[in-house]
DNA sequence: TGTACATCAGTGAACGCGCGTTCACTGATGTAC
DNA sequence: TGTACATCAGTGAACGCGCGTTCACTGATGTAC
């Protein structure tokens, strides 16, 4: 709590450090759901049991781990949209989202297997790993709700689309953290507008899975310019153009 | 080859299949990443080694679950494409089509976190399997290819998107399938369309993956319900309507 | 500033379990004559 | 139809390796007086 670091204290931070970062990288090569405690031990030239001072279980680190990730690929999207200095041209607030968030992720393939891919079988989440995985959406709804409150509207969909409240949670999770401050939308429109952000978020990762785990090998040369297509496309989708 | 099938071969393929059946439960409980022949041959009640009369090593057996389940699912999605008596009613394909696939993945949630989650670290999926593999895509693309046919029209793009060639594996394969028997598009629209296309593809996975792997539950309520409202966006952005 | 005690990082052995794959073998099934 | 031989499914033991976690321990670091 004050300034005075301790040795052990500095030693400490340093070793935590080093595992996560072997764990990190033996994601890449083993996979998430093989992620051994002894294989980073041996990584960190340490004895298997040692680690246990610094995680009490596996599943303490994997916990870790996910966190970790989660905040990392969060403030990449925060860092990327708030680096718009225009903060009306919410297109290229948008592009620059979606870009920040591939790049982080095809820099990190393992530690996208474990944020997107097949859970780790026997592993729950805990709680705290909730908020985190939730800032990439909120970074999307925010432009969204920015653009309507500028003034765009949402294209309009064939009647047998606009059913019911499948997206009430999302609403309530919205209201609740101020996401759409001034939506300025009639109340068919902002479940609307809902729909197409929780669908662009989807697509999104969609891509990047189709990606980091090789289905489009066959279908497109060029990944980057790829996902550049798709944000466009969605952003007009949505009625955000530039 | 001939009708006289002797009681040695009975039993082979009666053997066969209940690994395989042992295997894909396995893949539901376990993950595929930790897939493990002594498991399945404890499930079927053999020694492990009797296992290696069967299939030649683990790797073989998640080759044959791999073809075998994007076989299902492929199936899935052409015989449900196939249902819809009124061809000319592509939107009604388009639904019944992703509908299908949403059933099949989420009956088969194991087999859907081999052919569509992390990929199992160590093996490599032979070239028999991508030809399977591509089955589902197949079908969206020649239901498109059917309403351009019929008429429908591309819907407009900005003219930053509309960049070049990245899709053009996708058009050879195309081409070469004739998937899109008389497409009377521009050479404009054809790509475009089949960028549509692999994006609704991509997102209906996407869609899918976020379901089966547990990314929706602070969004949406009823996944089943979500998934058609996604796939009549995606149409209507396709410019197919009902 | 110096000493006595408490805290904590890291060791090494052990527990009980799992894995893929090979190999020599037994005994049942299939086939050629 | 009967016999001799070949094929093949399944056994059981073994190889060499991995895993998470616990526990009594040593020795260094930190703290209270």
């Amino acid at each position: 709590m004050s300034p005075a670091r301790t040795a052990r204290a500095l030693a400490r931070e340093t070793i935590t450090r080093e595992i996560l970062d072997s764990a990190r990288a033996r994601l890449g090569t083993d996979g998430a759901a093989a992620l051994s405690l002894r294989a980073v031990a041996r990584d960190v030239e340490m004895v298997s049991s040692a680690v246990y001072r610094y995680f009490p279980s596996r599943d303490a680190l994997l916990t870790a781990l996910l966190i970790e990730a989660y905040g990392e690929l969060g403030h990449a999207a925060e860092s990327a949209d708030a680096g718009v200095t225009d903060r009306s041209d919410t297109a290229a607030r948008w592009l620059a989202t979606f870009r920040a968030v591939r790049r982080w992720c095809v820099a990190h393939p393992g530690e996208f297997g474990l944020l997107y891919g097949t859970p780790v079988p026997g592993y729950a989440a805990p709680r705290d790993t909730v908020d985190p995985a939730t800032r990439v959406v909120r970074v999307l709804v925010r432009i969204v709700g920015d653009a309507y409150a500028a003034g765009a509207r949402p294209p309009v969909v064939p009647a047998a689309a606009a059913t019911t409240g499948t997206v009430a949670p999302a609403l309530a999770f919205i209201a609740e953290h101020g996401l759409m401050a001034e939506p300025d939308l009639s109340d068919d429109e902002l479940p609307e507008v809902v729909r197409r952000a929780l669908m662009a978020w989807t697509a999104l990762f969609g891509v990047l899975s189709f990606e980091l785990f090789g289905h489009l090998v066959g279908s497109v040369t060029d990944p980057e310019a790829w996902l550049d297509q798709v944000a466009l496309r969605l952003a007009a989708d949505l009625g955000i153009q530039a």
